[in-house]
DNA sequence: CAAACTGCGGAATACGTTTTCCCAAGGCGG
DNA sequence: CCGCCTTGGGAAAACGTATTCCGCAGTTTG
């Protein structure tokens, strides 16, 4: 602060590169280069100078006059559903963790669901002029929505800006993805090599590509092995949607169904707990099964049985992608049954 | 893009105000005080001019640029030591809430359990100039760095900037806390009350501070009962220590211990997965207890008994206090046990 | 009816950087 | 010894916006 005659205070700026130039006795012009090693040489004793100076008045740059006077910021926009959620907020971690090895800085919004909002978000998104604009888990499909999203994203790209997208397929836009039919899939098999055959399956709604790309392959394997239909139970993409599923279930007596899978593991253990409030032990009355294997599919009773999807990895797989200077690639990450108690070997009916 | 004689394009770069203005037929001070409404007033035709032609160009005002011609930014920078914790992200979610609803911007950054690294990343902060900075879950008390941070924070105050802390003491700032004593001295009555003598403590170092507070809560409340003391048993912050301290514990063939406390839910939980592990059931052969009431204690098996911090409302006080143009004020949240199946009651010795 | 005032548009400046452009000094070959 | 090239410093322009200041027209006041 600076004192006042009158004794009160007024905040003082920080130091500019103009203070650091003086104070080093040299010109901005030098100061700036000898700060930020440009193609042109400064003398090293001026170097030094406009270090120690810098060093002395505790100079930071300011970023949005760097950024504009360079025409680029450092900034790397992440948008999530709800960084609450482990799967969220794993996917988040990797995020950050490259977007710092590199340097850069993450800002972060909340689409909370809502395409609308997303829409809302990534319009004033542009006015950041980030570098990167990464969209996880986007609910994309909502009608109309689509298009003005995608009309908007590639405008920023035709400005220089690139986006990556999470776990949604099938948009002009480098992507990365994780095998969700293929693990559903594979889970199928493997719940169908335990013996189970009656099952139930939570999803979400369809416009959710996530989920419906999981129920999808899940079905399209029963189907092949011709198993009747599941039972399908729609409800929300959250723990508490996966709890409302399971009491339904309960509600109308199970109807012969042996196993339950819920397209992600939140999902699963919000059925489990609702099944044990209700009095069925999951595990030994019904098989639960859930996809993601987050943290907590292992703290569980039963532990979960779950496709293993490597959330943080595709974070960074996400900034990888978006520094490389690459296409319109992708990449798209292997997933893995883990098979835990939750889904016990059936004895054969 | 536009397109090039050889075919190439070329990005183009977004509209600026300029080109709105020249679209509108005004000049740029016009097109600016139509678009943000100064003090100043503009004839209604010729807003409704300036408004047309930015919704046709589609344009975003360039925050940096605006940041620098206003000397203040729209950001808020948040600091946490890891968003895959449950603990954190919980708070962060908040913190974005309260953040967007205000028509800021969220940054974030993640200290990863490092005083170093976080001085480092307030140092660099301090380049973004955010109107807040907010630090959750510091580990403050690291040896010198301490002055340091306390410094770089002063001086950024000193330029205008807020400082929010979230679960820390004893710092000339601003603070949103929680009852971190108070709440483990109300669970170790509660476990007394249940029955319980002879207890464990698993514990972070002491210069996490909320670790510090509520195990120095618990201790005192045994002390005040009469109780022997307690064995402590320090390991990480972490599942992973939790998980850890409870393999010790089991190694060591267990010493008596009836209950074990660990300073908050993740550990506790890890600990629990530890036990079961091991062969030892939690709730039947030991009980355990945590702090935080994250949701996944619902959903752990028994229900873990734990103490409740209104974690998403700290983040939300958080901004409120930073938006609150308040003095160095604080708010203090309460908790409160809530007792779960991990403690039953004991049958008396 | 002159003077003061109000309402509003635009030119110009400011913000803190980077970068281009110009210039001086010194080294070198011819 | 002269011109040319290299090295490096500084003045100034540029980035995109907000805002101050000036001026003009129209309106009110005494």
């Amino acid at each position: 602060m600076t004192a006042m005659a009158d004794g009160s205070t007024v905040p003082s700026s920080p130091p500019t590169l103009h203070d650091v130039a003086r104070e080093a006795g040299v010109s901005i012009a030098t100061a700036s280069r000898a700060l930020n090693g440009s193609s042109r040489n400064v003398r090293s004793e001026n170097v030094s100078r406009v270090r120690a100076a810098a060093a002395k008045l505790n100079y930071e740059p300011h970023l949005s006059a760097q950024a504009i006077a360079r025409g680029s910021t450092r900034t790397v926009a992440l948008v999530v559903r709800d960084v609450a959620d482990p799967y969220f907020s794993a996917i988040a971690a990797g995020v950050v963790q490259a977007t710092e090895e590199a340097g850069l800085i993450v800002t972060m919004a909340v689409a909370d669901g809502s395409p609308e909002r997303e829409l809302e978000i990534v319009r004033t998104l542009r006015g950041q002029r980030p570098r990167v604009i990464i969209l996880a888990g986007s609910r994309i499909e909502g009608a109309g929505v689509r298009d003005a999203l995608v009309e908007e994203l590639a405008e920023y790209r035709t400005a220089g800006g690139r986006v990556v997208l999470i776990s949604q397929r099938d948009l002009p836009f480098a992507t990365v993805t994780v095998d969700n039919r293929g693990g559903a899939a594979e889970l199928a098999r493997a719940l169908l090599g335990l013996g189970y055959r009656r099952f139930a399956v939570f999803h979400a709604a369809p416009e959710i590509r996530t989920s419906r790309d999981r129920y999808e392959g899940f079905l399209a394997e029963l189907a092949a092995a011709g198993m009747p239909e599941p039972l399908a139970i729609e409800t929300g993409f959250t723990r508490a949607g996966g709890y409302e599923a399971a009491r339904r279930l309960v509600d109308r007596g199970f109807e012969d169904v042996e196993a339950v899978f819920a397209v992600n593991d939140v999902m699963a253990i919000g059925a489990m707990t609702a099944f044990r409030d209700a009095g069925v032990m999951p595990g030994t009355d019904i098989a639960v099964a859930g996809f993601d294997d987050i943290e907590p599919a292992l703290d569980v009773l039963p532990p979960l049985t779950s496709v293993a999807v490597p959330l943080r990895e595709a974070g960074l797989s996400a900034m990888r992608l978006a520094l490389s200077d690459g296409g319109e690639a992708g990449v798209r990450h292997p997933v893995g049954v883990v098979l835990r108690d939750s889904t016990p070997p059936r004895r054969s009916a």
